[in-house]
DNA sequence: GCCGTTTTCGGCCCGACTGTTTTCAGTCG
């Protein structure tokens, strides 16, 4: 046993966050803070082999991570702990993090409070809330008090982030509303719903027109409105009922495009953006760009924008600064343009769906006509394996009959390819759920972990190797397991098993099930650098499910991914020629 | 703390809303 565990990536940024908030409260430089949430982004969008990276000595070839935020990162891998960390833990009690995360209070202000009433903690400031004990201090007053219980309040309720897909239904709610209003131009959901990033902290409504008042007017009088957190001119913010956040900008018209390519974000990319423009003496903010002698360059579309600063127009899903600005001034310089991304209609099918056959909640024929009604032309069925009885796994036996339904189902749809697969468990020895024989039989066959998810990182890494290299293995499904907003992804080498199924050309799933969209973006560009093939499967437990689909291709967008880097675009008999170079049979 | 095809020092995006500030700081987008 060794005497300290070294950090993983994931908790070596989430100290960086912590450490750079422990600073922003005990009055270090803004640009200090800035380094350690940047430093913190650029780790967590890196993919690859931490461990060999700090080995290497090479962690500072990460943009963003210098010196200082390196030797913290060595400290923590090589050492599972840091010197240095434990003196900026010391500054301030670390429970007065929880504190920024109320609404309207920032560093400035728990600094001012912590040192006055030596409040460390919600429970102590909502009692001195209670007790009036706030309003004297300094840049404070009664209405301080008020609001502070308010967000106290808000912040036991609803804190957190949104599953894409219930941010889209409240989103939808508010656009509508916005987009009838008269005199309203142009509308459109921007921040990170357009980014498609795979949670949603809050919803961000860009209106253009002349006449603000009526607008703002029918954003209020949306239903579900909890309470009303400001309202501007230009700009409100209310939360819903259920607790999601809705920010409004209204500009005029000829501003409609800068503020949209404002509001869309992300902030890191705007940043940098604005610092271009300011290198060359140039302003760009929300309302427009000027030149070095303050005269407005005409913008009424994004492209226009990133034409005057000598850059191909970005899609707005790959708007994180991880290089993209980089690439647009490339393209730029070559006269292209961004190669278009893949879109819903390039899917030509998909495989695991589930049927009443195990956990599904419509048959196998009806999901194949719901396949069909979508315009797809292949489809590929996969319920459980027998192991997984509290799923209704499937025995041999029951392989063979669903097999026979599926042959009665493909005569009445003979434009479309039918495939019978599995969803195998992968045992906790990484072997598969039936005999090779039987394996051998089916169609295809996805590998995927459904128990003993804390082995040791190791362990569970060879028995995912196992199973990826099991002659049968098509596809590789969900591959981290995590649940987003629920739990994390088991441990393993995902760079090594990646490697893995790129040596077996074994498909890796790009879950698009909303929980779950796994794999994660941030592992686009490793996947193309690997050579791993990815498709877009829907884990559909019913027909409606199969629908989900959009939440995986805005995922596959993310990843920059066109419609060629993407199996299941292909043609059928492409497809079916695919699948058979690693479901062997 | 990070960074560099004008820089290894001296910058680091820019603007809206709120509250108690009698002239703007703090927070947030
Ligand atoms: N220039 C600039 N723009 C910002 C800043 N903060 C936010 N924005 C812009 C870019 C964001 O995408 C957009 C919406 O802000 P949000 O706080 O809602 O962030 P976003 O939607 O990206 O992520 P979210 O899922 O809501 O946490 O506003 C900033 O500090 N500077
Ligand atoms: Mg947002
Ligand atoms: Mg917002
Ligand atoms: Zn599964």
């Amino acid at each position: 046993m060794s005497e300290t565990s070294s950090l993983s990536k994931d908790e070596i940024c989430r100290t960086l966050v912590e450490l750079g908030h422990i600073l922003e409260i005990s009055g270090s430089s803004p640009f200090k803070v800035r380094a350690f949430a940047n430093g913190a982004r650029a780790l967590e969008n890196w993919q690859g082999d931490l461990v060999s990276l700090v080995q290497d000595g090479k962690v500072t070839s990460i943009q963003g991570i210098g010196k200082g935020l390196a030797g913290l990162i060595e400290e923590w891998v090589l050492e599972g702990e840091s010197e240095a960390e434990e003196e900026i833990r010391s500054l301030v009690p670390e429970s007065l993090l929880d504190l920024l995360k109320i609404a309207g209070l920032g560093p400035k202000k728990v600094r001012v409070i912590y040192e006055e009433l030596e409040i460390e903690s919600v429970d102590e400031l909502e009692e001195a809330c209670q007790e009036n004990r706030i309003q004297s201090l300094a840049g404070f007053g009664q209405t301080s008090e008020n609001s502070i219980l308010k967000g106290i309040n808000n912040l036991r309720r609803f804190a957190g982030r949104h599953l894409v897909s219930q941010a889209r239904v409240v989103a939808q709610r508010f656009l509508d509303a916005v987009k009838s209003v008269s005199g309203v131009e142009r509308a459109e959901v921007a921040g990170s719903l357009r980014r498609n990033r795979e949670t949603i902290g809050d919803i961000d409504v860009l209106v253009g027109t002349l006449d603000p008042i009526p607008v703002r007017e029918a954003f209020m009088a949306v239903e579900g409105i909890r309470e009303v957190m400001a309202e501007g001119e230009t700009k409100s913010r209310i939360l819903s009922e259920e607790g999601v956040g809705v920010d409004l900008r209204v500009v005029e018209p000829v501003a409609f495009a800068p503020a949209l390519h404002y509001f869309t974000g992300s902030k890191e990319h705007n940043t940098r953006l604005r610092q271009r423009a300011r290198e060359r003496g140039w302003k760009l903010n929300e309302y427009g760009l000027w030149d070095e002698e303050g005269a407005a360059l005409p913008t009424p579309e994004e492209q226009d924008i990133f034409r005057h600063l000598d850059m191909a127009w970005i899609p707005p899903e790959l708007r994180e600064d991880l290089g993209e600005l980089e690439k647009a001034a490339d393209l730029h310089s070559r006269s292209a343009e961004w190669e278009p991304l893949i879109s819903e209609q390039d899917v030509k099918g998909v495989l695991h769906c589930h049927s009443t056959w195990s956990d599904g909640k419509a048959t196998l024929r009806e999901m194949v006509q719901a396949a069909s009604d979508l315009g797809w032309v292949y489809y590929g069925t996969a319920d459980h394996s027998r192991t997984a009885s509290y799923a209704g796994g499937l025995s041999i036996e029951q392989l063979a009959e669903q097999r026979a339904e599926l042959e009665e189902i493909r005569s009445d749809f003979p434009h479309m390819t039918l495939l019978q697969g599995i969803e195998s468990d992968i045992l906790a020895d990484g072997s598969l759920d039936y005999p090779d024989e039987v394996l051998a039989e089916l169609d295809y066959v996805v590998v995927s972990v459904h128990s003993s998810f804390s082995l040791p990182r190791a362990e569970q890494t060879a028995r995912i190797e196992k199973a990826l290299r099991h002659p049968a293995t098509t596809v590789w499904g969900h591959p981290t397991g995590r649940l987003l907003l629920q739990r994390d992804g088991y441990e393993i080498d995902l760079d090594h098993l990646l490697s893995v199924a790129a040596e077996e050309k074994v498909i890796v799933e790009l879950n698009a099930h909303p929980r779950r969209l796994d794999l994660d973006w941030r592992w686009g560009r490793r996947v193309l650098e690997l050579g791993v093939d990815i498709g877009i499967h829907p884990d559909a437990h019913s027909t409606q499910g199969l629908r989900d689909v959009e939440y995986g291709v805005a995922v596959a967008r993310k990843m920059g991914f066109s419609s060629s880097q993407v199996t299941n675009c292909m043609n059928p008999e492409e497809y079916l020629k695919r699948l058979n170079l690693c479901h062997k049979s």
